[in-house]
DNA sequence: CCTTGACCTGGAGTCAACTCCAAGTTGTAG
DNA sequence: CTACAACTTGGAGTTGACTCCAGGTCAAGG
């Protein structure tokens, strides 16, 4: 597969690519006799696996420490294990904020959305604050 | 609340703080008469809710629209909910991405658990590729 | 063989979101 | 009234993650 190709797979553009190799994101991509790169299967799947990790807000600077270690080899099966299992507790905390983003919005566009309806519009209905202190008050 | 005790309260820096400020992902902090900043209650409000979508991901270019929109009053009823309503599907999506990840990361942490407990370890348990196309072949 | 378009590399540039700094002001404790 | 810590501003610098570019190479069509 082509660099192209591989683009158009996954949406990302070349230099991206490009980038994640020579950091490290990915391993060395494989290549023809001319140096071009020729994405086999794995290659595609560390691709993959790139793309999913930093739309998960994974950093760079993690991804290439864990291809540094499949690099080394069976030695470092624990010390991958670990990184994968921190990025998990790291990828919850995350999500846990969007979640208590999406309360947080879910609420206030149900405010809005009374005010439309009613046409009656208050500092209560579409502030940032004011309901909510109201209640406990 | 002076602003090191906002600071203290969100555990985020001063200088977030006033540049949260000075950009407009909060609206003008009430100050004291000497000029400096006294966050009361709204503005506390303000604060919070920039974070809680900072950390959704939510850009501050977005935040400013917003806070834009509240100072122009009634008249941007609609422009704010569909502004909230568009973030929502924003959040949605990514936190998607992020349930893609998590599964991923079970998978993985899984193969590695076995072939920790086993001492076995192959390519297609520590890959990142092998295993999958495996199963489908 | 020659052109033409996709690909290559190393390095510089950009962008969002802070983060740091210098030089000056405020406010509290002694 | 004087230290001195905590605050102020405007502006410059940093960081992470790309993104762009110049100058050169590869490969398929004519």
């Amino acid at each position: 597969m082509t660099i192209k190709e591989v683009c158009e797979k996954y949406n990302i553009t070349a230099d991206t690519l490009r980038y994640y190799e020579r950091v490290g994101v990915i391993p060395p991509v494989t290549r023809t006799a001319g140096g071009i790169r020729d994405y086999r299967d794995q290659d595609i799947d560390w691709v993959e696996n790139a793309i999913c990790f930093r739309d998960a807000g994974m950093p760079v600077e993690m991804l290439i420490e864990y291809v540094k270690l499949f690099q080394e080899g069976d030695t470092t099966i624990d010390a991958r294990a670990n990184l994968l299992k921190e990025a998990r507790e790291t990828i919850l905390e995350a999500r846990k904020k969007y979640d208590i983003a999406l309360e947080k919005l879910d609420y206030k566009i149900g405010r809005y959305e009374i005010a439309q309806k009613t046409g009656i519009l208050s500092w209560d209905d579409c502030d940032d604050s004011g309901a909510k202190r109201k209640k406990h008050q």
